[in-house]
DNA sequence: TTGATTGCAAATCCTTTGCAGGGAA
DNA sequence: TTCCCTGCAAAGGATTTGCAATCAA
């Protein structure tokens, strides 16, 4: 059901591992497969739980070592949405988006806001600023956990 | 210069924990009174060494304690900007304002967009979210850093 | 007096690193 | 063959926590 197609994405991973005098190797090629797979978000932990369930083990040095790679390459994005683990994302087959965080509850509301982009750009213009990636946050309660509090 | 009042902001802590059933100590007020004296941003540790300086000796678990309860007061703001340790600034006495964040020589850049606040609110509104802070940052390449990229 | 607060040290949690053996090119 | 990678275990850095002593109310 992927809108994506994951094969030509590891392709052109091993092209950009290629490019940059890197190895392609069975373990690199495992992560980028499961940070595919996973909707929505995951922490370096959670790709380590699946990849021992499935019998591809692979040392929690290497999954670090290699979310750099896959982010650094555009392959993968790193958001801090506060938790104590920093959260990763596929960034294909996906519009952009950020997220609504409940402090109540922790629900993450994804949200596109469509003039964001233009902002940015004007704003990066201004001070000749060469935008790579952003992120954007909004912290508050959702409509459940306020109504929960007014009660 | 302060464009705000710390004994005004003082006070107010000081009712909010009441409030809240908490304890007015010395050690609280010492860490509010550094924190708003610090331009610009500062982080847990920051304010270790400033207190230390002063003979305000002020033992670690109770500045990360009370970095938490100033926060949640809305008298500090935590901010996120992609360093290892979390980095706070005050809430008050300055316009609200974001950061370009430049990955080649760490700078980081205030700006304001006068249009956030109002999608921000529409956008809350759509989704019955009761916001409470937000967090916002572009990263990339400064002016300077780009074209010493491109030499 | 009484329960909250502090400081200390230990404990956690996430992430990075050094190193020796194994593997891609 | 030649480095690059991996896994392991240890190191690191930030933050949290348990506990006994201390202090605000």
């Amino acid at each position: 059901m992927a809108t994506f197609d994951a094969e030509a994405i590891a392709a052109a991973f091993g092209k950009y591992l290629k490019r940059k005098n890197l190895k392609v190797t069975a373990e690199r090629l495992n992560i980028l497969a499961e940070a595919l797979a996973t909707e929505g978000h995951f922490e370096a932990d959670d790709l380590l739980v699946i990849l021992r369930k499935k019998n591809r083990k692979t040392s929690r040095a290497t999954i670090y070592r290699t979310l750099v790679i896959l982010a650094e390459g555009g392959f993968l994005r790193k958001i801090c949405l506060g938790d104590r683990a920093a959260q990763f994302e596929k960034s294909t087959g996906q519009p952009r988006h950020d997220h609504l965080i409940c402090l109540g509850c922790g629900t993450k509301f994804e949200f596109v806001l469509p003039e964001l982009p233009d902002l940015q750009d004007r704003l990066c213009r201004q001070f000749g600023f060469a935008k790579s990636d952003y992120c954007f946050q909004i912290f508050g309660l959702c409509a459940d956990c306020a109504a929960a509090k007014n009660e």
